[in-house]
DNA sequence: GGCAACGGATAAATCGGTTGAGCATATATA
DNA sequence: TATATATGCTCAACCGATTTATCCGTTGCC
């Protein structure tokens, strides 16, 4: 069947290619009368507007690009949603690019996306700068960075207070009495990461609580390597009693690792973990954890490349939530 | 800045569009003087070809669209990524489309998918027949079901042996000395809810187990729907000894249920639920679970729509995967 | 009466590539 | 020497929309 164009509408109605254009997009008047057998037409085809020759002259797609390292990980499956929903809302659509963390796959992304000709860019990004963005950024294609940022980044991000969320986690920790805390502190080379175990190390140093090197365990964030970190650090002869863990599958991890070593939580060794999921409630123990507003994030980061495409030259905020502690039976 | 057009490299280069173009695509002989020359330019230019304007005369486009009811949800999760990698290693990029099953969103997204005129459709149609989808067949653009079908479904199909998943499951209850069996079994407008019913009932048949209809639960496929599904099952004066859960989300759910009951799993009631989940592995108690290949078929799904791209007219097989018992303490 | 303004449309250029036809020049064949 | 073939590239049409410039009445106003 050969695609119905606008000609073909144009025709049928009796009226010029513009003219339909312009019923379309309302761009100019057009008489009541002449709309009516444009729409008519275009029902009667069955016409589909072609989004390609409309990108060629507008310059625009209504497509936004999302980076992400893992829709696999409830987390950014969860920030995925909320950033699809919003978009859906305002018409556009979500392009799709998990990086694995992998710095050429984000590379090749990026590449990929500004081909297509994006609108925009949604990034929680794998890089540590913005040498990968930046290509973006001079083609004033606004970009908002999710979840994680860096120091040179030029961009307006949505993420949460991490320092104060894991401040609570470790807080909270200490207030049930615990005094030897360590940490699965996963990847210092992400931001997020950083400011945890700051918060981390603020909540310690304010209760005068010692720091030590062997209780901090830096590793990659998957499932595995919770695991490994979990059992190299309750492997060691003097074991710390509570550890506060940095990202949600470093958590579910640990959890099996414990098992596998068969130790018991809390009773071994408590656990506060950062960011919840739905399972988390009827792990073993219950997981008490910071939860931060994941979808939430992500309806806002979509809000706000619209609002950098809407608003033309007007400045884009950054936004900060708040992280909050969900306290169950891990500590 | 500017964008840099493929006039912009010719011009440098000394040489003609096509020339340009052929030296990007290999579509012609082109001497190695002049396409180094080319490839100077491109790169001194920094160009990048604009993907409208190529689809314009291609017709193609290099994307293929997912629709599906929800990321959040890890099986989609893992589907969705088995998908992506699948089409990164070739080459496309993926538009994601969430419909949270309802069916509004998902004509809305098959005509904006086929407006953006997309090379292939993946879709986990919340449709109960071919009329959604129709259009695009119409259009020649290849189609493959992913996870469920529908009976007049014109399209190859990717997914597991769903009755026999569920059989398993139940004949592992039923070895496991539970006479008196019930099931949470979803949305039965889903062809895959109607055939894990399916194997149930066949599963209690041959051990000539009574079939009870109040032990039978229909809900939607939330965890909340899940939670109430159990409560309701597990509020009757009669209560089985043993339940068959045809969806992870339900499980959860169901488990949520039963600690808000203060009722203890398997004790109370033993579980056997369907699909894998990392998570389940931590639960209390771990769920033994019909685990489905999930990241196999969404790669084998992208793999389809691909092959029907290249292939042309050969008509492209279903793929049916078996499922596997995992054994855990739930039963 | 003459000119401007306006209403309601259209023709044609344009966006940035791809591709079939065609055009020199060089080499092989008769 | 004339003709055929091969080589390497260019020209220009085309894909399907949007958009600028324009056109042809009508009406309004001085």
């Amino acid at each position: 069947m050969r695609r119905i164009t606008m000609a073909d509408v144009a025709a049928r109605a009796g009226v010029s290619k513009a003219t339909v254009s312009h019923v379309i997009n309302e761009t100019r008047f057009v008489e009541e009368a002449t709309k009516n057998r444009v729409r008519e037409a275009i029902d009667a085809l069955g016409y589909r507007p072609n989004v390609a020759a409309r990108s060629l002259t507008t310059q625009r797609t209504r497509i936004i690009g999302l980076i992400i390292s893992d829709v696999t990980n409830t987390f950014f499956g969860e920030l995925t949603r909320g950033i699809e929903d919003a978009l859906f809302a305002n018409g556009y659509s979500l392009m799709l690019c998990n990086t694995n963390e992998v710095l050429e796959r984000e590379e090749y992304y990026i590449d990929i996306l500004l081909r297509q000709g994006v609108d925009g860019i949604i990034a929680a990004a794998a890089s540590q700068d913005w040498d990968a963005l930046n290509e973006a950024a001079k083609l004033n294609i606004p970009i908002v960075m999710l979840d994680r940022t860096f120091e040179n980044a030029d961009s307006p991000y949505v993420g949460v207070n991490n320092s104060h969320g894991a401040y609570l986690g470790t807080r909270h920790l200490i207030e049930r009495g615990y005094r030897e805390i360590g940490i699965l502190s996963g990847f210092q080379r992400l931001s997020t990461m950083r400011e945890r175990l700051e918060g981390f190390e603020q909540a310690l140093a304010e209760a005068e609580l010692p720091l030590r090197a062997d209780w901090r365990i830096d590793s990659p964030l998957t499932i595995e390597d919770g695991k490994r970190a979990m059992q190299q650090l309750m492997g060691q002869a003097k074991r710390p009693g509570a550890v506060f863990i940095s990202n949600n599958l470093l958590s579910l991890g640990a959890l099996m690792g414990l098992r596998e070593m068969e130790l018991v939580c809390p009773n071994d060794i408590a656990i506060v973990g950062f960011d919840d999921h739905p399972w988390a409630q009827v792990s073993d123990p219950p997981l008490t954890v910071v939860r931060q507003p994941t979808y939430a994030i992500g309806e806002t980061a979509a809000q706000k490349v619209l609002q950098a495409l809407n608003d033309g030259d007007g400045e884009v905020s950054s936004a900060l939530f708040d992280c909050q502690l969900v306290m169950r039976q891990s500590c």
